[in-house]
DNA sequence: AAGATCAAGCTTTTT
DNA sequence: GCTTGATCTT
């Protein structure tokens, strides 16, 4: 981790406010080393092809950039500032450039950087919408009701909260979850609704109780000095609204503005940028409406659909060639998204080798893909005859949903094969960072209530609700904080036993340490190890015997390590907030697993799209929220996924999976069927070619499938064989995964008798295509592929393998 | 006040 | 099937 965005904000955040600081930087004489640049040739231009070439010189005016997957989008990004920059018409600091994570702005100022010959460029605003918009807040916070130190809350302080507003409220907690409410009330926060915007048809719609929530979620806010993330952006515009003088300084200070990934603004960033933009609509937007996965959480497709009718005269360039994939990935790619309607459109090329098609296969289950996936991954790691040897590194597996990831990897751990999760908890989120951090914000700012609530009784100290109820009591009575309340009830006896022993140890240890952050330069880093050490929190850990307890202490330390790249506690706490970002770095060549979410902007050359069924993809649920506008988002999903692939893209799907601890029958996902035939190759199932790459082989016979068992000599199954000898052998399996057999399914008819693995014996009751409407005996009316259900006899119940 | 047992719910995720 | 939160028990 390292604070590096927000030290950038927290400088200016401290820099004299407002126009003067725009006036007397505005008066600096240009640097003659960039006018003279100005008349030069620029030979970074020289390395774009047209279309980036022509986005990066329409330097004045609404620019939109439509750049599809792999098409050299951040080059282009970063060019046009260097550009900017080079040319004079706009001064490192005078450039506001969005992004969406402190990712892709930190890669972006490195690579601006770089062009500009290895030197910090000073792009004091380039940052995510939530770091700039903070360092905007800052700096006018009182002209929305805050206080400049304001602290920001996360999702989960946010929840808590509410979850205390609608207990107060004596609401039914079951009828009115916390959850829903934060989803709620985020929902309008991302449209720039403030509770007295809310339409009245919308705020109808919840009774009513919930915008009376959200006006005192919003007033709870403001007392405890706190926003959460919709705030940011939602404060900011406000103000801009409210302040035509400031949001003029703003407009004149941000001579150019660049704006990345836009096909994923809400309404709230939509309306924050065309404030700041509308005097001089030097505004560049970058996206790609194909790749617009965001609407569950509030992005409008709609913003860059519309970037011409907002934006008139703008300038629209397409950035068509693509760099990264073959044209047997791209074109399937563009089959699959040739499916959704209104879109702007585009059409990647290449001028690569086709190399391999797109592989498609199915398996019998969610565990036998995991293991077919672990084998395939250690054939690539070898090398075949078709391709070179690639390094764990270079492959990846995405998946739609985060509970697919763990039959990969207690596949991979079977097998011992190294793999990382991308996206996990992340590091500001796991419990005891956040305990620590409580710690460390009520050291800082004693009246910070959530805070005490966090960790007066972590470590236990005896206090449980009784004892904190009390608390509360006697703090709101007399108008106190938490703390303060805390020793008004030790000094009037109110509290009894070990509690109120401990309490003490606790109130007391907190003024200490308080005092301590009130010194000029005292040691921060020293202070936050006391902290943890006498408020007993280290020695819970240490006691704790949970084989996770060890990790848990490491990331203590790592967390004090961090704390040494800021001066003190409170820059360290006013700053962190933002950054949700886990750096460590592993050693050794890993597979990586992560969501197709979580993919989005990177690349791998060998890249697996596991389940692929309808249901979990698209995801049974997107379709009943949201429709036809759903499925969409699960194509432009399917989308990305595919054109993460340089080389190779491996696309699978199960017949059976256990959802929820149930099995479940799975129906091969409707993307499928709209991948481009040409650029498929069906490979046949596990456990009879080995894996191999090539076309389909006609489905072998039961002798052949026995003859051909020395598939099973791959080192991972070898390994895993070993290791649970007493397991049932897939054999049983690997004779019935003659799937994807789709030609196989004529020889039904409706009436027969057949059998199932899982479900058992049953008739069919209808033939759709591949598919078979069968009424089980057992377990109920199913839709099953045909290739996984075998004819039987009427006469007989033999099993027929 | 803290451990134990049971019921309910369960995408995607950044800031 | 597994985790989380709420209630029950000691």
């Amino acid at each position: 981790m390292n604070g590096y965005d927000e030290n950038d904000a927290f400088e200016a955040a401290a820099a004299p406010q407002g126009a003067p600081q725009v006036e007397a930087q505005a008066q600096a004489p240009v640097p003659l080393s960039q006018r003279a640049m100005a008349a030069r040739p620029a030979p970074y231009l020289d390395d774009l092809n047209p279309a980036q070439r022509a986005a990066v010189e329409a330097m004045d005016g609404p620019v939109l950039m439509l750049a599809g997957a792999g098409t050299g989008k951040t080059k282009a990004l970063t060019t046009r500032i260097v550009h900017l920059l080079n040319t004079g018409r706009a001064r490192p600091n005078e450039v506001l450039a969005v992004t969406f994570t402190n990712k892709a702005a930190r890669e972006m100022k490195l690579r601006v950087g770089h062009l500009m010959g290895g030197t910090d460029a000073g792009l004091a605003w380039m940052g995510t919408f939530h770091s700039i918009s903070v360092k905007i807040l800052r700096r006018h916070a009182e002209l929305v009701g805050l206080k400049s130190n304001f602290t920001i809350l996360d999702t989960d302080d946010q929840l808590r909260l509410l979850k205390q507003l609608i207990t107060a409220s004596h609401i039914d907690e079951k009828r009115w979850p916390a959850r829903m409410l934060a989803g709620i009330i985020n929902s309008w926060k991302n449209r720039a609704w403030t509770p007295g915007k809310v339409p009245a048809a919308e705020a109808a719609a919840y009774n009513n109780r919930g915008i009376e929530l959200y006006q005192q979620y919003q007033d709870r806010l403001r007392s405890l000095n706190a926003t959460d993330f919709g705030d940011l952006l939602l404060h900011t515009v406000t103000l801009f609204q409210a302040y035509p003088d400031i949001l003029q300084q703003y407009q004149r200070w941000f001579k150019y503005i660049l704006v990345d990934e836009y096909q994923d603004t809400n309404v709230a960033q939509y309306l924050w940028l065309r404030l700041l933009a509308q005097s001089h609509k030097n505004i560049c937007c970058v996206g790609d409406d194909d790749q617009s996965i965001y609407g569950w959480r509030g992005a409008e497709v709609g913003n860059i659909l519309r970037f011409e009718k907002d934006f008139p005269g703008a300038h629209v360039v397409r950035l068509e060639q693509n760099y990264r994939s073959t044209p047997h990935i791209l074109a399937a790619a563009s089959g699959v998204i040739a499916g959704n309607a209104g879109r702007l459109g585009k059409t990647l090329w290449t001028e690569q080798e086709d190399g391999e098609k797109v592989r498609l296969i199915g398996h019998w289950d969610g565990e036998e893909e995991a293991r077919w996936i672990g084998d395939e991954l250690e054939t690539l790691q070898r090398g075949t005859r078709a391709m070179a040897p690639h390094s764990l590194d270079d492959m990846a597996i995405l998946v739609r949903a985060s509970h697919q990831m763990r039959a990969f990897e207690d596949q991979f751990l079977t097998i011992g094969l190294p793999y990382r999760v991308i996206g996990g908890p992340r590091f500001y989120e796991r419990q005891e960072i956040r305990d620590a951090m409580a710690y460390f914000r009520l050291a800082v700012s004693p009246d910070d209530d959530l805070a005490f609530e966090r960790v007066v009784n972590t470590p236990k100290r005896g206090l449980g609700d009784k004892a904190q109820q009390n608390i509360q009591r006697v703090a709101r009575a007399g108008g106190l904080s938490l703390l303060d309340g805390a020793r008004a009830l030790l000094a009037e006896g109110g509290i009894g036993g070990k509690g109120a022993g401990q309490l003490r140890v606790f109130t007391e240890g907190m003024a200490r340490w308080h005092l301590a952050t009130l010194a000029p330069n005292y040691n921060h880093v020293e202070l936050a190890e006391v902290i943890l050490e006498e408020s007993g929190y280290t020695a819970m850990w240490q006691n704790d015997k949970t084989p996770e307890a060890p990790g848990r202490l490491e990331n203590l330390k790592e967390l004090v390590k961090a704390l040494d790249n800021f001066e003190n506690l409170q820059g360290f706490l006013e700053h962190v907030s933002l950054i949700m970002e886990n750096e460590t770095e592993e050693q050794g060549a890993k597979v990586s697993i992560m969501t197709l979410h979580a993919a989005k902007g990177l690349e791998f050359p060998v890249v697996f799209l596991p389940g692929w069924e309808d249901g979990l993809f698209p995801s049974q649920r997107s379709m009943d929220e949201s429709g036809t506008k759903g499925l969409e988002e699960e194509r432009r999903l399917a989308y990305v996924g595919i054109t993460r692939a340089e080389e190779l893209c491996t696309i699978s799907f199960a017949a059976n999976r256990r959802v929820y601890g149930q099995w479940q029958s799975q129906l091969p996902s409707r993307f499928i069927d709209e991948l481009p035939a040409a650029h498929v190759a069906i490979l046949t199932p596990p456990g009879l070619y080995g894996g191999g790459f090539g076309a389909a082989a006609p489905a072998p016979r039961l002798e052949e499938r026995v003859a051909s068992a020395d598939v099973y000599n791959s080192p991972g199954w070898r390994r895993m064989q070993e290791r649970s000898a007493q397991r049932p052998t897939a054999q049983p399996r690997a004779a019935k995964t003659s799937i994807i057999d789709m030609a196989a399914v004529s020889s039904f008819t409706k009436g027969d008798r057949v059998f199932h693995q899982k479900f058992g014996y049953g008739r069919i009751d209808g033939i759709e295509g591949d598919k078979l409407d069968v009424a089980f005996e057992k377990a109920g009316s199913k839709k099953v592929v045909a290739g996984f259900v075998v004819l039987v006899d009427d006469a007989h119940d033999d099993v027929p393998f």
